[in-house]
RNA sequence: GGACCGUUAGCUCAGUUGGCUAGAGCGCUCGCCUCACACGCGAGAGGUCACUGGUUCAAGUCCAGUACGGUCCA
C-alpha cells in the first residue's frame, strides 16, 4: 500500500454540481442512447441459444397524451426489459400506438362539432384526413413522453394498429377466420348506441343504475274477458310487442291457456305463452324484480335479449319499432301500424316513452307507476342508454372450442379451475398449460370469463378503422344463378353456406345464406395482395386490385363497417413482428422465432377479457398452439387521493411530464416501482403548482352530484390573492378555459419526493468517492476480500457480502415481479449501507488506501448497474465518471467495463465464504454504535466530540474485529478495558450491552446522577418486563411442546441474553448509587 | 345479484410458509451547516393491526361473519 495525498478534487469532479438537476442531463442521456442504438433487438440466428426476452407494449390508444397509469404500466416493462438486456439475452421491447376506433373518431367528431363541423357532411376521406392529423398529434405525444420516462423500446420498430404491416394482419386473419367458418354475418340484437350508431360489444357497455319507473299497462285480453297487467321499464317498445308471457307454474296460467291480447294502439293481436323465465309476482319478495312483477311479461324480441330468446323458444315474429337513431320508425320491419301507432312514428325513444304512457293513461290502462331503480347498460362512449337493436354483423365464433377452449387449456393448470366439460383436456401441445398469472388470483377472473362468452361482434358502423374485408350482395334467390341457388335450397335461413365460385377459384372465400326464404345474402372474403400471390389456387391470373374489381362489376358491394379495434389489437404480438410474411418486411424476418412467445404481458386487470383473452385466442390460433405470452402480469390501478379511478371527465389524470418537470424521470419511475405490490390500488394524493409563483400547494376540492370529490375548476394562488388560476376538472368539463392570465395549474406529488431524493443520494455518493479516489493511484492493484492478510478492512469485506445479498434478494424479486422488494432493498443496500455506514466507515482510511479505493469504485460500479434498471438517467450520467476512477479487479466480483450503462452486463458477486460472519459481526457492532449514539444525543454531545469507551474483554474483541468501524461511526477516541471488579472512571454513564456493562465516558463534566439513575431504572423495567414475558412463555407446556424446537431453542437464548441485559443493568444501578 | 381487493403510526404503504420488541417514506419533536449530500446527518415520540366470533401453545397473518371503502362482471 502507498500513501497518497488526499485526491485533488480534479477538473472532472469540480464540473458535478452538488445536486442532481434531472432536467440537464435526461435529454443528453437519452441521446447518447439513441447515438449507441443499445435498445435495438436482434433476432437469434442459426443455432444461436442465447436467451430471450421480449414483451409487447399495451398500445396506448391515439385519443389522448399518457396518464401515471400508463406510466406505471411502461416503468415496470422498462425495468425488466433492462435488466434482462444486462443479463445478457436478446431484448425486444417493441412500441406503438393503436387506432382505438370508435373512442378516436369520437374525440375527433367532438373536437370537429366544436368548430361546427359535422362528420356526415365532410364526408368519408375527409373525416379519416382529420383523424390521421390528430393520431399523428398524439402519437407524437405518446412516444415523446415514453422516451421522457426513459423507456428502451426498440423505437426503429414502433408500430401503429393501422399502418401496412398490422393491415395485412388484420386482413390474413379475417379471411383465415372467414375461410374456417369462424366468422359469420347474422341479424341478431346488438348493443346499439343511437348516438354513435354503432354496435357495441358486451365489453363497452357499462350498467349504471338508474332511479327511473315502473309502469304498469293493461293489455285487453281479445276476447273482451278481461285484461292482463304487464310491468315494464320501457313501454315505448310495447309498439313492437309480439306475446304476453306468464309462467306455467302461475295459477292464472290455465285459466289463460291459448287466449290471447289485443296491443293496444297497434291492435295487434298477440298470444299468450308460458315460459320459465317469467317472474312471478310476490309483492313481499326481497327480490326486486319480484317485488315490482306483476307475473305477465310483455315480450318484444326485437328490443330486448331475454324476449328475443322468449321469442326464439316460442317462434315469435320480431317486429323492430325503432330505427339506427332510436326514434320510433316503421321503416326498419314493422309493416303493421295502424294509424293509432303512426302518430308515435318519429318521436325520440324519449319522446315516446311519455307519449305511450300518456296514451295509456288517458284510456285508464295505465294501472300504476311506481319509482323504481335499476340497472342500465349505457355506451362506453357516448355515455347514454344502450337500445337492444336488430341489426345485420359480423360475428366470431369465439364459443368455438378452437378459440374459447384453446383460451381455456392455455391456462397453468395449477392456478385456473378444472376445465369446463365442454372445453377437452389439455395435451403435450404448445401453449397448453403454459401461461401463468401474476398475481395468480386473475387466472380465475380469465377463467370465469371465458365459461360464460358469447360470440364476439366484432363490425362497427365508423369510418376510423380496418374496414372489413367482404363484399356483399343480396338478391332474390332466382336471381342469383342456379349454383347459388343449388346451394342454399336445403339450408335454414341464416345458415352460411360455401360456395365453389370463380371468385374461390381465384383465391377468395365465398359464403351465402338465405336472409328469408326467398332472397340470399352472399359474402366475398378477399385476403390481402400479399397472401393472394402466395395462394395455392386455380385461377391466379387477377391480382387484389382486379379480384375486387371484378366482384365489383357483379353487382357486389364493399361492407361500410370497420372492425372492432380489439380485432387489430388482439393480433398485436403477431402483426408487430411481421405476421403472416416477415419476409415482405425484411426487418421483421426472424422476430416470430425469436421473440413469440414473448416473456410477459403487462396490464392492468381491467383490460384481462378485452385483450389478453383475444390475444390468446387469436395467437394460438394462427401459430399452432403458440401462446402470445408466458406470463401475464396484472399491476395495479392508481387512483387519486380520494379513491377515485383516474379519468379524464374527472381531470384527476396526471401527466408523467408534469412529475418528471418537478422531480424528474429517475423519481417518477423509482417511486412507482417502489408502491407495486400484488394489491389491486394505490393512491396517489395530487397537489398543484401555481403557475405565478411556482410553489406547491393542495387544491380546494367540491364535490360533483355525481358525489366525486374533484379540484374545484378555478383555484385561487396561495400567495397572491389576486391570481387565480384553472384545474384540469374545470378544463375537461368545459367550465373554464386557461388563458394566459388565468393559465392551468400543473399537477405534482410530494409522493415523488422519495423517489428524487433518492436520486440525489446516489449522485452525492458518487461525487463523495469521485473526491477520494486516485485513478491513478495503483491502477492495475488486484484485490481479494476474502483474503486473510489484512489487506481489505472490515468494512470493505462487509460492504461486499452485504452487495452479493442485495443482488441475491434482487434477483429473486425481478423473478417473481415484486416490484417494491427490488426497490426496498436497492434503497436500504445504497442508501443505509452504502452510505449511512459504509461510505462512513471509510471516510478516514481511504485516502491512504488504494485496496479500499479500489473497493468503493466497484461497490459504486455495481450501485449504478443493479439501480439502472429502475433509475437509468442518473446512473448513465454518472457512469463515464465512475469508470474513469475504477482501479483494478476485486476478485469474485464481475463487473466488465461498457461504454454505457444501459449495455453494461449486470454484476455478479460470488458470496464470501466468511460473509455470515462479518454481517453478523457488523450487525453487532452497529448495536453498539447505535446505543452510543443514543447516549450522545441524549446528553446533546457535540458530533466533532469524542468520548471515551470502557469496555470488557468481549467489547474489546468485537471493536478489534470491526477495525475501527465502532470508533469512526459512534464518535469515539480511546477504549481502554475495564472488567467488573475495577475502579469505575469519573463521570461515566454505564451502559449495558450484550448483558455486560460498557461505561461511556467524555460526554459531559460532571455526571447527572439523577437522569442517569432514571435512565437505568427505565432499562431495568423494559427489560425485566420482557424476561417476564420470556418466562411464560416457557413455562407454558403446551408451548415447549407444540412449538418448532428451533423456535423453542430461540426464546430460551433470548431470554438468557435479556437476563444479562438486565444483570448488567442492575449492577450499575447499584455501582452509580454507591 | 356474482366475484375480487382493501381497512396496520397523522398521511401513503410494507409485513413470504402463523413464532423475536409490528416496519419504511413523508409529517412531527430534539440536536447538528460533522471536510458527498439541508433533496442532508444523528437521535426520538407515535400503532387495541376496522369490528365480532372461532381454530391454535401462539393470529396483523388462518377460518366464519359484520361494517365501511374501492374495482370488475352481470
Amino acid at each position: 500500500m502507498t500513501s497518497t495525498t488526499p485526491a485533488d478534487p480534479g477538473p472532472l469532479t469540480a464540473a458535478i454540481p452538488k445536486a442532481y438537476d434531472p432536467s440537464e442531463t435526461e435529454e443528453e442521456v437519452t441521446k447518447r442512447w439513441t447515438t449507441a442504438g443499445v435498445f435495438a433487438a436482434e433476432p437469434r440466428t442459426g443455432d444461436d441459444q442465447t436467451p430471450t426476452y421480449s414483451i409487447v407494449i399495451p398500445p396506448p390508444n391515439v385519443t389522448a397524451a399518457l396518464h401515471l397509469g400508463h406510466a406505471l404500466n411502461n416503468t415496470l416493462q422498462d425495468v425488466l426489459i433492462r435488466y434482462h438486456r444486462m443479463l445478457g439475452h436478446r431484448t425486444l421491447w417493441m412500441p406503438g400506438t393503436d387506432h382505438a376506433g370508435i373512442a378516436t373518431q369520437t374525440v375527433v367528431e367532438k373536437r370537429l362539432l366544436s368548430e361546427g363541423v359535422k362528420r356526415l357532411e365532410m364526408g368519408r376521406d375527409a373525416f379519416l384526413a382529420k383523424t390521421q392529423d390528430w393520431k399523428d398529434e398524439y402519437e407524437a405525444v405518446i412516444i415523446e413522453q415514453l422516451l421522457a420516462m426513459g423507456a428502451s423500446c426498440d423505437w426503429e420498430r414502433t408500430r401503429f394498429t393501422m399502418d401496412e404491416m398490422c393491415v395485412t394482419a388484420v386482413r390474413h386473419a379475417f379471411y383465415t377466420l372467414f375461410q374456417d367458418g369462424l366468422i359469420y354475418r347474422g341479424k341478431r340484437l346488438v348493443n346499439w348506441d343511437p348516438v354513435t350508431r354503432t354496435a357495441l360489444s358486451d365489453d363497452e357497455v357499462e350498467m349504471e343504475e338508474i332511479e327511473g319507473h315502473m309502469w304498469y299497462l293493461r293489455y285487453p285480453l281479445s276476447d273482451g274477458s278481461g285484461h292482463v297487467t304487464v310491468a315494464t321499464t320501457r313501454p315505448e317498445t310495447m309498439l313492437g310487442d309480439t306475446a304476453v308471457a306468464i309462467n306455467p307454474a302461475d295459477p292464472r296460467a290455465r285459466a289463460l291457456r291459448n287466449k290471447s291480447v289485443l296491443l293496444p294502439i297497434v291492435d295487434r293481436v298477440i298470444p299468450i305463452v308460458e315460459d320459465d323465465y317469467v317472474v312471478m309476482a310476490d309483492p313481499d319478495s326481497s327480490d326486486g324484480k319480484a317485488k315490482y312483477a306483476t307475473g305477465f311479461l310483455k315480450v318484444t324480441p326485437a328490443h330486448d335479449p331475454n324476449d328475443w330468446e322468449i321469442g326464439l323458444r316460442h317462434e315469435l315474429p320480431v317486429i323492430n319499432v325503432m330505427g339506427p337513431d332510436g326514434s320510433i320508425s316503421s321503416e326498419h320491419g314493422w309493416e303493421d301500424t295502424s294509424s293509432e301507432a303512426q302518430e308515435f312514428v318519429g318521436l325520440s325513444r324519449e319522446e315516446a316513452r311519455s307519449a305511450i304512457v300518456a296514451w295509456f293513461d288517458e284510456r285508464g290502462l295505465l294501472e300504476e307507476v311506481r319509482a323504481y331503480t335499476h340497472s342500465v347498460g349505457h355506451s362506453y362512449r357516448s355515455h347514454v342508454p344502450i337500445e337492444p337493436w336488430l341489426s345485420d354483423q359480423w360475428y366470431v365464433a369465439v364459443t368455438d372450442d378452437r378459440l374459447r377452449g384453446s383460451a381455456l387449456r392455455a391456462q397453468n393448470p395449477t392456478q385456473s379451475p378444472a376445465l369446463p366439460d365442454d372445453a377437452g383436456h389439455r395435451t403435450d401441445a404448445p401453449g397448453d398449460g403454459a401461461m401463468t398469472f401474476h398475481p395468480d388470483r386473475y387466472a380465475r377472473t380469465y377463467h370465469a370469463w371465458h365459461a360464460g362468452i358469447r360470440d364476439w361482434c366484432i363490425s362497427r358502423q365508423l369510418w376510423w378503422g380496418h374496414r372489413i374485408p367482404v363484399w356483399v350482395r343480396l338478391q332474390p334467390i332466382e336471381d342469383a344463378g342456379p349454383e347459388i341457388g343449388a346451394a342454399v335450397a336445403d339450408a335454414a335461413v341464416d345458415e352460411p353456406v360455401f360456395i365453389e365460385s370463380r371468385w374461390v377459384a381465384a383465391g377468395a372465400a365465398h359464403l351465402a345464406r338465405k336472409v328469408t326464404e326467398t332472397e340470399v345474402e352472399e359474402a366475398v372474403c378477399v385476403p390481402p395482395g400479399s397472401s393472394l400471390r402466395r395462394l395455392d389456387r386455380t385461377d391466379s391470373t387477377m391480382d387484389e386490385a382486379a379480384l375486387i374489381a371484378a366482384i365489383e362489376t357483379d353487382g357486389f358491394v364493399q361492407d361500410p363497417d370497420v372492425l372492432d379495434t380489439w380485432f387489430s389489437s388482439g393480433l398485436w404480438p403477431l402483426s408487430t413482428m411481421g405476421w403472416p410474411w416477415p419476409e415482405d418486411f425484411p426487418e421483421t424476418v426472424g422476430l416470430l422465432e425469436s421473440f413469440n412467445p414473448t416473456s410477459v404481458l403487462m396490464t392492468a386487470r381491467e383490460i384481462i377479457t378485452l385483450w389478453v383473452s383475444r390475444m390468446t385466442m387469436f395467437n394460438r390460433y394462427f401459430r399452432q398452439g403458440q401462446l402470445p405470452f408466458d406470463d401475464v402480469f396484472i399491476h395495479a390501478m392508481i387512483q387519486d387521493g380520494h379513491g377515485q379511478k383516474m379519468s379524464k371527465s374527472l381531470g384527476n389524470g396526471v401527466d408523467p411530464r408534469d412529475i418528471i418537470h418537478t422531480h424528474g424521470a429517475d423519481a417518477l419511475r423509482f417511486t412507482l416501482v417502489q408502491m407495486t405490490t400484488d394489491t389491486q390500488d394505490v393512491r396517489m394524493p395530487v397537489d398543484l403548482i401555481c403557475p405565478h409563483t411556482g410553489e406547491m400547494f393542495t387544491p380546494e376540492f367540491i364535490t360533483t352530484s355525481a358525489g366525486h370529490v374533484v379540484a374545484a375548476p378555478t383555484q385561487t394562488s396561495p400567495n397572491e390573492p389576486t391570481k387565480s388560476m384553472v384545474s384540469a376538472y374545470g378544463v375537461a368539463t368545459g367550465a373554464v378555459t386557461a388563458t394566459t392570465d388565468v393559465p392551468l395549474a400543473r399537477n405534482t406529488s410530494s409522493k415523488f419526493d422519495l423517489g428524487r431524493n433518492f436520486a440525489n443520494k446516489v449522485w452525492n455518493a458518487t461525487r463523495f468517492a469521485l473526491s477520494r479516489i486516485d485513478p491513478g493511484h495503483a491502477p492495475s492493484i488486484t484485490v481479494d476480500p476474502s483474503s486473510a492478510d489484512g489487506s481489505t478492512t472490515f468494512a470493505d469485506q462487509w460492504i461486499i457480502a452485504r452487495l452479493a445479498q442485495s443482488l441475491g434478494v434482487i434477483e429473486e424479486a425481478l423473478a417473481n415481479y415484486q416490484f417494491n422488494v427490488y426497490a426496498d432493498t436497492l434503497y436500504d443496500f445504497i442508501w443505509r449501507d452504502v452510505c449511512d455506514r459504509y461510505l462512513e466507515a471509510v471516510k478516514p482510511t481511504i485516502d491512504g488506501n488504494a485496496d479500499q479505493q479500489a473497493v468503493l469504485g466497484a461497490v459504486l460500479d455495481a450501485v449504478l448497474r443493479i439501480l439502472h434498471p429502475v433509475c437509468p438517467f442518473v446512473t448513465e450520467a454518472l457512469w463515464p465518471h465512475v469508470a474513469a476512477v475504477r482501479t483494478g479487479e476485486i476478485v469474485g466480483v464481475a463487473l466488465p467495463p461498457s461504454e454505457l450503462a444501459a449495455s453494461a452486463r449486470w454484476p455478479v458477486v460470488e458470496p464470501l465464504a466468511s460473509a455470515g460472519l462479518v454481517v453478523d459481526t457488523f450487525d453487532r457492532a452497529d448495536r453498539l454504535v447505535g446505543a452510543i449514539r443514543t447516549l450522545r444525543s441524549s446528553r446533546n454531545v457535540k458530533p466533532k466530540q469524542r468520548v471515551t469507551l470502557h469496555v470488557p474483554a468481549s467489547v474489546r474483541e468485537l471493536i478489534a474485529a470491526s477495525d475501527g468501524m465502532i470508533e469512526t461511526l459512534a464518535g469515539v477516541g480511546d477504549v481502554v478495558d475495564f472488567a467488573a471488579g475495577d475502579d469505575r472512571p469519573p463521570a461515566a454513564s454505564p451502559l449495558p450491552f450484550e448483558g455486560v456493562e460498557v461505561l461511556v465516558s467524555g460526554l459531559v463534566d460532571e455526571l447527572d446522577f439523577d437522569a442517569e439513575r432514571a435512565r437505568l431504572q427505565k432499562l431495568i423495567e423494559a427489560k425485566a418486563t420482557q424476561v417476564r414475558g420470556f418466562e411464560q412463555r416457557l413455562a407454558n407446556p403446551g408451548y415447549v411442546t407444540n412449538a418448532k424446537p428451533e423456535v423453542v431453542a430461540e426464546t430460551r437464548e433470548r431470554l438468557e441474553t435479556t437476563r444479562n441485559d438486565l444483570r448488567a443493568a442492575e449492577a450499575a444501578l447499584t455501582a452509580l448509587t454507591n
